[in-house]
DNA sequence: ATCTGAGGCAGGTTTCGTACAGCATCACTA
DNA sequence: TAGTGATGCTGTACGAAACCTGCCTCAGAT
Protein backbone atom coordinates (compact mmCIF):
# COMPACT_ATOMS: atom_id res chain seq x y z
CA UNK A 1 0.00 0.00 0.00
CA UNK A 2 1.36 3.48 -1.18
CA UNK A 3 1.50 5.85 1.65
CA UNK A 4 0.52 9.65 1.98
CA UNK A 5 3.56 11.75 2.09
CA UNK A 6 4.85 15.77 2.26
CA UNK A 7 2.97 18.33 2.50
CA UNK A 8 1.16 20.74 0.10
CA UNK A 9 -1.23 24.12 0.11
CA UNK A 10 -4.04 24.42 -1.98
CA UNK A 11 -6.88 26.46 -2.28
CA UNK A 12 -10.31 26.17 -0.97
CA UNK A 13 -12.98 27.94 -2.79
CA UNK A 14 -17.05 29.53 -2.72
CA UNK A 15 -18.27 25.99 -1.94
CA UNK A 16 -15.66 24.31 0.40
CA UNK A 17 -14.13 22.30 -2.36
CA UNK A 18 -10.47 21.68 -2.64
CA UNK A 19 -8.21 19.57 -4.37
CA UNK A 20 -6.07 16.69 -2.82
CA UNK A 21 -2.85 16.64 -3.94
CA UNK A 22 -2.00 14.67 -6.53
CA UNK A 23 0.43 11.96 -4.66
CA UNK A 24 -2.01 11.39 -2.33
CA UNK A 25 -4.77 10.27 -5.26
CA UNK A 26 -2.09 8.07 -6.38
CA UNK A 27 -1.48 6.51 -3.01
CA UNK A 28 -5.17 5.92 -2.82
CA UNK A 29 -5.19 3.50 -5.68
CA UNK A 30 -8.35 1.43 -6.44
CA UNK A 31 -9.60 3.08 -3.09
CA UNK A 32 -10.00 6.78 -5.16
CA UNK A 33 -13.55 5.65 -5.83
CA UNK A 34 -14.38 5.10 -2.14
CA UNK A 35 -13.80 8.52 -1.06
CA UNK A 36 -12.64 9.60 2.05
CA UNK A 37 -13.56 9.81 6.02
CA UNK A 38 -13.07 13.36 7.41
CA UNK A 39 -13.06 13.94 11.26
CA UNK A 40 -11.60 16.02 13.47
CA UNK A 41 -8.66 14.40 15.87
CA UNK A 42 -9.84 12.65 18.67
CA UNK A 43 -6.73 14.11 20.47
CA UNK A 44 -8.07 17.66 20.03
CA UNK A 45 -5.41 18.65 17.43
CA UNK A 46 -7.22 21.62 15.59
CA UNK A 47 -6.85 20.09 12.23
CA UNK A 48 -9.41 17.61 9.95
CA UNK A 49 -8.14 14.31 9.82
CA UNK A 50 -8.62 12.26 6.62
CA UNK A 51 -8.76 8.37 6.32
CA UNK A 52 -9.24 5.89 2.94
CA UNK A 53 -12.12 4.55 3.10
CA UNK A 54 -10.75 0.84 3.93
CA UNK A 55 -9.94 2.33 7.27
CA UNK A 56 -13.54 3.75 8.36
CA UNK A 57 -14.66 -0.09 7.89
CA UNK A 58 -11.84 -1.33 9.89
CA UNK A 59 -12.73 1.16 12.61
CA UNK A 60 -16.07 0.38 12.25
CA UNK A 61 -15.93 -3.22 12.33
CA UNK A 62 -14.22 -2.73 16.45
CA UNK A 63 -16.55 -0.12 17.41
CA UNK A 64 -19.62 -2.89 15.80
CA UNK A 65 -18.16 -5.01 18.58
CA UNK A 66 -18.75 -2.92 21.19
CA UNK A 67 -21.39 -3.21 24.00
CA UNK A 68 -24.37 -0.92 23.38
CA UNK A 69 -25.33 -0.45 27.43
CA UNK A 70 -22.54 1.08 28.15
CA UNK A 71 -22.39 5.06 27.70
CA UNK A 72 -18.62 4.93 27.55
CA UNK A 73 -18.40 2.68 24.46
CA UNK A 74 -21.27 4.52 22.75
CA UNK A 75 -19.47 8.02 23.46
CA UNK A 76 -16.23 6.68 21.83
CA UNK A 77 -18.81 5.00 18.69
CA UNK A 78 -20.02 8.65 18.48
CA UNK A 79 -16.53 10.57 18.24
CA UNK A 80 -14.98 7.85 15.45
CA UNK A 81 -17.79 7.53 13.67
CA UNK A 82 -20.67 9.77 14.17
CA UNK A 83 -18.51 12.80 13.85
CA UNK A 84 -17.27 11.65 10.80
CA UNK A 85 -18.09 13.05 7.11
CA UNK A 86 -17.75 10.73 4.05
CA UNK A 87 -16.65 12.77 1.12
CA UNK A 88 -16.14 11.29 -2.53
CA UNK A 89 -13.85 12.74 -5.52
CA UNK A 90 -15.04 14.65 -8.44
CA UNK A 91 -13.37 14.43 -12.02
CA UNK A 92 -10.76 16.88 -11.06
CA UNK A 93 -9.85 14.74 -7.71
CA UNK A 94 -11.32 17.66 -5.46
CA UNK A 95 -13.60 16.96 -2.73
CA UNK A 96 -15.99 19.29 -0.45
CA UNK A 97 -14.91 20.02 2.49
CA UNK A 98 -18.06 20.13 5.50
CA UNK A 99 -18.75 23.03 6.75
CA UNK A 100 -18.40 22.06 10.49
CA UNK A 101 -14.71 20.81 9.62
CA UNK A 102 -13.95 24.06 8.00
CA UNK A 103 -14.88 26.17 11.30
CA UNK A 104 -13.25 23.10 13.48
CA UNK A 105 -9.81 23.61 11.71
CA UNK A 106 -10.18 27.36 11.09
CA UNK A 107 -9.88 26.85 7.13
CA UNK A 108 -10.94 29.63 4.98
CA UNK A 109 -9.81 29.70 1.66
CA UNK A 110 -6.65 27.79 1.66
CA UNK A 111 -5.82 24.49 3.16
CA UNK A 112 -2.19 22.47 3.82
CA UNK A 113 -2.21 18.48 3.36
CA UNK A 114 0.41 17.07 5.37
CA UNK A 115 1.20 13.63 5.20
CA UNK A 116 1.42 10.80 8.24
CA UNK A 117 2.08 7.79 6.02
CA UNK A 118 -1.50 5.92 6.40
CA UNK A 119 -3.52 8.80 6.84
CA UNK A 120 -3.01 12.76 6.25
CA UNK A 121 -4.23 16.03 7.93
CA UNK A 122 -5.42 18.95 6.74
CA UNK A 123 -4.69 22.46 8.55
CA UNK A 124 -5.06 26.06 8.21
CA UNK A 125 -1.56 28.00 7.78
CA UNK A 126 -1.24 29.46 10.96
CA UNK A 127 -2.19 26.20 13.36
CA UNK A 128 -0.15 24.19 11.53
CA UNK A 129 2.79 26.50 12.14
CA UNK A 130 2.10 26.73 15.92
CA UNK A 131 1.41 22.92 16.03
CA UNK A 132 4.73 22.74 14.64
CA UNK A 133 6.28 24.43 17.06
CA UNK A 134 4.92 22.62 20.12
CA UNK A 135 4.79 19.14 18.70
CA UNK A 136 8.34 19.88 17.97
CA UNK A 137 9.77 19.60 22.09
CA UNK A 138 6.96 17.41 22.68
CA UNK A 139 8.43 14.88 19.94
CA UNK A 140 12.08 15.17 21.15
CA UNK A 141 11.43 14.19 24.87
CA UNK A 142 9.27 10.92 23.22
CA UNK A 143 11.79 9.59 20.75
CA UNK A 144 12.50 6.83 23.06
CA UNK A 145 8.47 5.55 22.14
CA UNK A 146 10.15 4.94 19.15
CA UNK A 147 11.95 1.79 20.61
CA UNK A 148 8.97 0.10 21.49
CA UNK A 149 7.80 -2.78 18.21
CA UNK A 150 4.86 -1.36 17.57
CA UNK A 151 3.07 0.01 14.39
CA UNK A 152 0.08 0.96 16.28
CA UNK A 153 1.79 4.14 17.45
CA UNK A 154 0.06 6.67 15.19
CA UNK A 155 -3.40 4.74 15.30
CA UNK A 156 -3.38 4.98 19.12
CA UNK A 157 -3.38 8.62 18.93
CA UNK A 158 -5.25 9.39 15.81
CA UNK B 1 -23.27 -3.80 3.05
CA UNK B 2 -23.25 -0.18 2.43
CA UNK B 3 -22.92 2.26 5.94
CA UNK B 4 -24.56 5.42 7.20
CA UNK B 5 -21.89 8.16 7.24
CA UNK B 6 -22.12 11.79 7.78
CA UNK B 7 -24.44 13.95 9.17
CA UNK B 8 -26.77 15.94 7.61
CA UNK B 9 -30.22 18.26 8.51
CA UNK B 10 -33.78 17.43 7.23
CA UNK B 11 -36.94 19.77 7.99
CA UNK B 12 -39.83 18.14 10.02
CA UNK B 13 -43.23 18.75 8.68
CA UNK B 14 -45.89 19.48 11.07
CA UNK B 15 -47.28 16.21 10.67
CA UNK B 16 -43.95 14.53 11.53
CA UNK B 17 -42.34 13.61 8.33
CA UNK B 18 -38.77 14.36 7.78
CA UNK B 19 -36.94 13.17 4.73
CA UNK B 20 -33.86 10.52 5.48
CA UNK B 21 -30.83 11.67 4.01
CA UNK B 22 -30.54 9.88 0.07
CA UNK B 23 -27.41 7.97 0.74
CA UNK B 24 -28.57 6.22 3.81
CA UNK B 25 -31.50 5.12 2.06
CA UNK B 26 -28.75 3.79 -0.53
CA UNK B 27 -26.84 2.30 2.33
CA UNK B 28 -30.42 0.44 2.63
CA UNK B 29 -30.65 -0.81 -0.92
CA UNK B 30 -33.13 -4.01 -0.26
CA UNK B 31 -34.26 -3.19 2.97
CA UNK B 32 -35.43 -0.13 2.04
CA UNK B 33 -38.99 -1.84 1.81
CA UNK B 34 -38.88 -3.41 5.43
CA UNK B 35 -38.60 0.14 6.86
CA UNK B 36 -37.01 0.59 9.86
CA UNK B 37 -36.83 0.46 13.50
CA UNK B 38 -36.71 3.39 15.65
CA UNK B 39 -36.46 3.63 19.77
CA UNK B 40 -34.50 4.73 22.76
CA UNK B 41 -31.20 4.16 22.73
CA UNK B 42 -30.83 2.21 25.64
CA UNK B 43 -27.91 3.68 27.27
CA UNK B 44 -30.44 6.71 27.61
CA UNK B 45 -28.98 9.40 25.01
CA UNK B 46 -31.57 12.05 24.13
CA UNK B 47 -31.99 11.06 20.31
CA UNK B 48 -33.87 8.42 18.37
CA UNK B 49 -32.05 5.13 17.30
CA UNK B 50 -32.82 4.19 14.04
CA UNK B 51 -32.04 0.14 13.02
CA UNK B 52 -32.36 -1.25 9.85
CA UNK B 53 -35.14 -4.37 9.92
CA UNK B 54 -32.02 -7.23 9.71
CA UNK B 55 -30.62 -5.44 12.80
CA UNK B 56 -33.60 -5.83 15.01
CA UNK B 57 -34.43 -8.85 13.62
CA UNK B 58 -30.49 -9.81 14.77
CA UNK B 59 -31.03 -7.96 18.48
CA UNK B 60 -34.58 -10.06 18.34
CA UNK B 61 -32.99 -13.58 18.29
CA UNK B 62 -30.95 -12.12 21.31
CA UNK B 63 -33.73 -11.66 23.26
CA UNK B 64 -35.77 -14.76 21.93
CA UNK B 65 -32.82 -16.72 24.09
CA UNK B 66 -33.59 -15.48 27.28
CA UNK B 67 -35.44 -16.82 30.00
CA UNK B 68 -39.15 -15.47 30.42
CA UNK B 69 -39.41 -16.23 34.05
CA UNK B 70 -37.44 -13.33 34.55
CA UNK B 71 -38.47 -9.89 35.48
CA UNK B 72 -35.00 -8.66 34.38
CA UNK B 73 -34.81 -10.40 30.85
CA UNK B 74 -38.50 -9.38 30.30
CA UNK B 75 -37.73 -5.69 31.31
CA UNK B 76 -34.55 -5.63 28.93
CA UNK B 77 -36.82 -7.20 26.15
CA UNK B 78 -39.37 -4.19 26.91
CA UNK B 79 -36.60 -1.90 25.79
CA UNK B 80 -35.59 -2.97 23.31
CA UNK B 81 -38.44 -4.16 21.51
CA UNK B 82 -41.42 -3.23 23.22
CA UNK B 83 -40.89 0.66 22.80
CA UNK B 84 -39.92 0.29 19.18
CA UNK B 85 -41.56 1.91 16.19
CA UNK B 86 -41.48 0.34 13.04
CA UNK B 87 -42.03 3.06 10.14
CA UNK B 88 -42.11 2.71 6.48
CA UNK B 89 -40.57 5.10 3.85
CA UNK B 90 -43.40 6.93 1.65
CA UNK B 91 -42.68 7.36 -2.13
CA UNK B 92 -40.61 10.49 -1.56
CA UNK B 93 -38.09 8.32 1.04
CA UNK B 94 -39.94 10.33 4.26
CA UNK B 95 -40.83 8.32 7.69
CA UNK B 96 -42.94 9.81 9.94
CA UNK B 97 -41.62 10.23 13.65
CA UNK B 98 -43.63 8.70 16.22
CA UNK B 99 -44.75 11.96 18.88
CA UNK B 100 -43.19 10.25 21.98
CA UNK B 101 -39.91 9.70 19.93
CA UNK B 102 -39.99 13.19 18.69
CA UNK B 103 -40.78 14.62 22.49
CA UNK B 104 -38.55 12.34 24.51
CA UNK B 105 -35.67 13.90 21.72
CA UNK B 106 -36.84 17.12 21.88
CA UNK B 107 -37.44 17.24 17.85
CA UNK B 108 -39.68 19.81 17.05
CA UNK B 109 -39.11 21.23 13.04
CA UNK B 110 -35.99 20.57 12.40
CA UNK B 111 -33.79 16.72 12.86
CA UNK B 112 -29.90 15.93 12.57
CA UNK B 113 -29.10 12.75 11.03
CA UNK B 114 -25.72 11.04 12.15
CA UNK B 115 -24.44 7.76 10.49
CA UNK B 116 -22.89 5.61 13.23
CA UNK B 117 -21.96 2.14 10.21
CA UNK B 118 -24.63 -0.01 10.74
CA UNK B 119 -27.13 2.35 12.72
CA UNK B 120 -28.01 5.95 12.66
CA UNK B 121 -29.26 8.60 14.78
CA UNK B 122 -31.93 11.49 14.94
CA UNK B 123 -31.01 14.57 16.79
CA UNK B 124 -32.56 17.63 18.18
CA UNK B 125 -29.34 20.38 17.19
CA UNK B 126 -28.89 21.91 20.26
CA UNK B 127 -29.18 18.39 22.24
CA UNK B 128 -26.69 17.15 19.90
CA UNK B 129 -24.48 19.96 20.05
CA UNK B 130 -24.17 19.40 23.81
CA UNK B 131 -23.63 15.63 23.11
CA UNK B 132 -20.81 16.10 20.91
CA UNK B 133 -19.07 17.98 23.87
CA UNK B 134 -19.68 15.88 26.41
CA UNK B 135 -19.04 12.26 24.33
CA UNK B 136 -15.41 14.13 23.44
CA UNK B 137 -13.35 14.09 26.65
CA UNK B 138 -15.41 10.32 27.59
CA UNK B 139 -14.19 9.16 24.34
CA UNK B 140 -10.31 10.82 25.05
CA UNK B 141 -10.56 8.83 27.93
CA UNK B 142 -11.73 5.19 26.74
CA UNK B 143 -9.91 5.05 23.73
CA UNK B 144 -8.41 1.80 24.73
CA UNK B 145 -11.05 0.08 24.21
CA UNK B 146 -10.41 0.10 20.86
CA UNK B 147 -7.10 -1.64 20.80
CA UNK B 148 -7.29 -4.94 19.96
CA UNK B 149 -6.69 -8.08 22.74
CA UNK B 150 -4.33 -9.38 20.16
CA UNK B 151 -2.80 -5.90 19.57
CA UNK B 152 1.58 -5.63 20.25
CA UNK B 153 0.54 -2.12 21.47
CA UNK B 154 -1.47 -3.93 24.44
CA UNK B 155 2.05 -5.77 25.40
CA UNK B 156 4.26 -3.39 24.48
CA UNK B 157 2.90 -0.33 26.44
CA UNK B 158 2.09 -2.46 29.77
C1' DA C 1 -72.97 15.13 7.30
C1' DT C 2 -69.09 17.72 8.64
C1' DC C 3 -64.70 17.92 10.64
C1' DT C 4 -60.13 16.32 11.48
C1' DG C 5 -55.99 14.02 10.61
C1' DA C 6 -53.09 11.06 8.01
C1' DG C 7 -51.24 9.79 3.73
C1' DG C 8 -50.25 10.61 -1.15
C1' DC C 9 -49.23 13.67 -5.18
C1' DA C 10 -47.24 17.44 -7.62
C1' DG C 11 -45.09 21.87 -7.90
C1' DG C 12 -41.03 24.83 -7.19
C1' DT C 13 -36.57 25.76 -5.18
C1' DT C 14 -32.07 24.77 -3.83
C1' DT C 15 -28.22 22.14 -3.46
C1' DC C 16 -25.04 18.97 -5.25
C1' DG C 17 -22.44 16.61 -8.72
C1' DT C 18 -20.40 16.77 -13.17
C1' DA C 19 -18.30 18.77 -17.15
C1' DC C 20 -15.57 22.08 -19.48
C1' DA C 21 -12.00 25.48 -20.02
C1' DG C 22 -8.11 28.53 -18.62
C1' DC C 23 -3.92 29.16 -15.96
C1' DA C 24 0.27 27.94 -13.48
C1' DT C 25 3.99 25.00 -12.55
C1' DC C 26 7.36 21.58 -13.43
C1' DA C 27 10.22 18.83 -16.33
C1' DC C 28 12.45 17.81 -20.38
C1' DT C 29 14.84 19.23 -24.57
C1' DA C 30 17.34 21.82 -27.83
C1' DT D 1 19.13 29.14 -20.86
C1' DA D 2 15.12 29.55 -23.37
C1' DG D 3 11.46 27.03 -25.39
C1' DT D 4 7.94 23.52 -25.35
C1' DG D 5 4.93 20.18 -23.67
C1' DA D 6 2.60 17.75 -20.13
C1' DT D 7 0.52 17.54 -15.78
C1' DG D 8 -1.97 19.39 -12.12
C1' DC D 9 -4.71 23.09 -9.99
C1' DT D 10 -8.50 26.48 -10.11
C1' DG D 11 -12.73 28.84 -11.65
C1' DT D 12 -17.18 28.92 -14.12
C1' DA D 13 -21.25 26.94 -16.00
C1' DC D 14 -24.77 23.68 -16.68
C1' DG D 15 -27.75 19.66 -15.53
C1' DA D 16 -29.72 16.44 -12.40
C1' DA D 17 -31.10 14.99 -8.15
C1' DA D 18 -32.78 15.85 -3.62
C1' DC D 19 -35.50 18.22 -0.64
C1' DC D 20 -39.37 21.27 0.98
C1' DT D 21 -44.02 23.02 0.69
C1' DG D 22 -48.67 23.17 -0.37
C1' DC D 23 -52.71 20.91 -2.20
C1' DC D 24 -55.72 17.03 -2.70
C1' DT D 25 -57.93 12.77 -1.40
C1' DC D 26 -59.48 9.29 1.69
C1' DA D 27 -60.72 7.29 6.13
C1' DG D 28 -62.36 7.62 10.65
C1' DA D 29 -64.62 10.09 14.26
C1' DT D 30 -67.94 13.22 16.27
Amino acid sequence: MALFLSRSVHKVDKKGRVSVPSGFRAALGDELVQGLGLNMPIVGFACIEALPFSKIEERMSVLDSLPVDEAEAMSLAHQMLGTLAHVTFDGEGRIVLPDYLMEYSGIRDSATFVGLGRTFQIWEAEALAAHDVSTRTIARDNIKLLRKPTSALAEGEA
